[in-house]
DNA sequence: CAACGCTACACAAAGGTTTGTGTGAATGGC
DNA sequence: GCCATTCACACAAACCTTTGTGTAGCGTTG
């Protein structure tokens, strides 16, 4: 209890009990009570259990790892942690590595591909033993050369190419914006597409794109914006967009931040919404539920990408082939498109929020 | 270049130049060429960096720490990296660490004390070299326990007792609050106060108060409301303020996340910002000045706070004695305390946001 | 020219594990 | 009562570094 010591290690453990590291090392590693009958009596098991838990033994993992050749370390590289988004794929990730044994090492390129590349080498030279993107550029070569080094990885967020990754669906997440601006009567749709090299961006515009035109709306490309994910991205792709005219009647945002930035560029032009301007945001970050404008969005499971982006990195460790995955998001429909007084219909997704409208529509099950 | 070999070793370069490991060695981790000199000549020096560099040679950090008992490994645990303070401050820690040959893990406690000494065991038996918590709660005696076992660490953003910190200093910070709010005439201020046990808002709180009555305000215990430093929360306390009578002229959440669900709030009783109620939030998170109506708040140095706080833990491996640190914040006004047109004094912090009042009060000095 | 001091290395141990193999003693079969 | 197992361990090597100490060969000095 009351240690102070640094570190019991096996040898102290040996030494009280009296048998060498060897067989400490065989009964402390044997998961159940029969296997370690293989090699110690019960008496000498007990003995050993007893000294290692009154020393809080622990093995050294740098021992461990010398010897094994195994270090229970991944690498992961995001854009940047700060982004909400991110941090909570983060999370899941740590969370099921924590289950699994593993520890997990995160650093954010900022997109930067000198970053990225520095970063990579320094967690590679800390021995990890798979990494975890969360930055792929749709089109960039990096990973080519991660892959030809023989490190496994798998992507998160953002997809590119073949690559084992874990994402939301976000073609169909698109989708279900493009779907619901039709049905409450859009016709003339701006979308901010984010950073042109990330797969989600792309992917959601897209979607959004295709929706639309099998309504019979066409997107123009001037309709088209890239920005920065954040609030100030998405205010100054607003502008850009509120300068043209005709106004359009409806504006998703590729991502909830950006979304807020929109609103502040509508307001700033005294653009009510949803009658001027409805505006959809994507991921259902915590916070949009609670803007003062309650904003219509797309959830995904980010904190499930994290998770099975883990869960897919040691299957690939074991040798295992993998397929990339995509996880269906849901509509979230709230007052940026609908106004509260209008949808009589629209069913309150929890009872405590039953003040405001919060429809779920869940992916029609296509991929 | 193209090896696909696990990793170089000594030995492998060793033989490669016909010396031995422990000359490879040597040679290898002399900064400059003339210490080098003691331990080979010229031409060996040469030929093992010759042949280090193209094998991409990096020593096992494993076997390093196996025989030097140095992990170069630091754990941090903060309440939730989804939090963008938190965030923030951790992307400080990294950066810092990643420049002073340290890697970091970093864990969430969600604030749960079973949590908080999980994730502790855990690091340690990863054996880190020292701990730094960003969930300290005040007068918890977790840390106590941690201390007594002779692990160093350091807290950053909450402080607790004498423990070495880094904080901002939040009782200055709530100050300017105090303040400013006097000085637009506001009289009946409530508080958001945040959680019980945290330092921040606790310190927030009352510094604001302080200010307050030192100008004749008094802040009566029914304005001071506690609850979760989120959108969420700060939309439920705002609910629970906005339904007493009469209502506050002025509400200082001393979060700027929990200030959007106060935003929320206000909007759904139909008050107006700032003529009905003045609203201030605290940390001018990247989305304060991009919101609808942009806030006034507290800049925190929440990126140094992280930096610091990891060199500070160094000094303390080092052996050095250090000192509880606090960083003064600054008062940024915006549209939630001053509305646009009424102020003509207030000189905008940068030119690319002329269009809006941006004035930033440094702090007064005094700590 | 003997003694000495460098130079440029080599040797060996240690750090804590894991794991393949070896071994004396007790047990069982007949 | 003898041989073959099985039990309950011990022994030793290897993983890759770092670092204290040893040493052969050479040049210098007086």
């Amino acid at each position: 209890m009351g240690r102070r010591t640094p570190h019991a290690t096996l040898q102290m453990i040996a030494d009280e009990t009296g048998v060498t590291p060897s067989t400490v090392s065989r009964v402390l590693n044997s998961a159940s009570e029969a296997s370690a009958r293989r090699w110690a009596s019960m008496g000498t098991i007990l003995r050993i259990r007893a000294a290692a838990a009154s020393h809080g033994y622990t093995p050294n993992p740098q021992a461990v790892g010398l010897r094994t050749r195994r270090s229970r370390l991944i690498g992961v590289i995001v854009p940047r942690l700060q982004d909400y988004v991110l941090a909570t794929i983060y999370e899941g990730i740590d969370e099921a590595a924590t289950e699994n044994g593993f520890a997990t090492f995160v650093t954010n390129s900022l997109d930067d591909p000198r970053k990225r590349a520095q970063a990579t080498e320094t967690l590679l030279s800390r021995r990890v033993e798979g990494m975890i993107f969360g930055d792929a550029q749709f089109d960039g070569e990096f990973l080519e050369g991660v892959a030809e080094r023989g490190t496994k990885f798998v992507l998160v967020s953002r997809r590119s190419r073949d690559y084992p990754s874990v994402t939301c669906d976000d073609h169909l997440g698109g989708r279900l914006v493009g779907e619901h601006l039709v049905s409450i009567g859009r016709r003339d749709v701006a979308i901010l597409a984010g950073e042109p090299y990330a797969a989600t961006g792309l992917d959601r515009t897209q979607g959004a794109v295709d929706a639309l035109r099998e309504a019979g709306v066409d997107v123009p490309p001037h309709r088209i914006v890239h920005g920065h994910f954040d609030a100030q991205g998405g205010r100054a792709a607003a502008e850009r967009i509120l300068d043209s005219h005709p106004l359009p009647d409806a504006i998703f945002a590729t991502n909830d931040f950006a979304a807020i930035g929109v609103m502040g560029a509508l307001r700033d032009r005294k653009l009510s919404m949803p009658d001027d301007v409805a505006l959809v945001g994507y991921n259902d970050t915590a916070l949009a539920a609670e803007l003062p404008t309650p904003l219509t969005t797309v959830r995904s499971p980010m904190h499930e990408i994290g998770r099975l982006g883990l869960r897919m990195l040691l299957d690939l460790l074991q040798g295992d082939d993998v397929e990339p995955l995509r996880l269906p998001p849901t509509l979230v429909v709230r007052e940026s498109t609908v106004s509260s007084e209008a949808s009589s219909e629209a069913s309150s997704e929890t009872p405590s929020e039953a003040a405001r409208v919060d429809a779920v529509h869940p992916g029609s099950g296509r991929t």
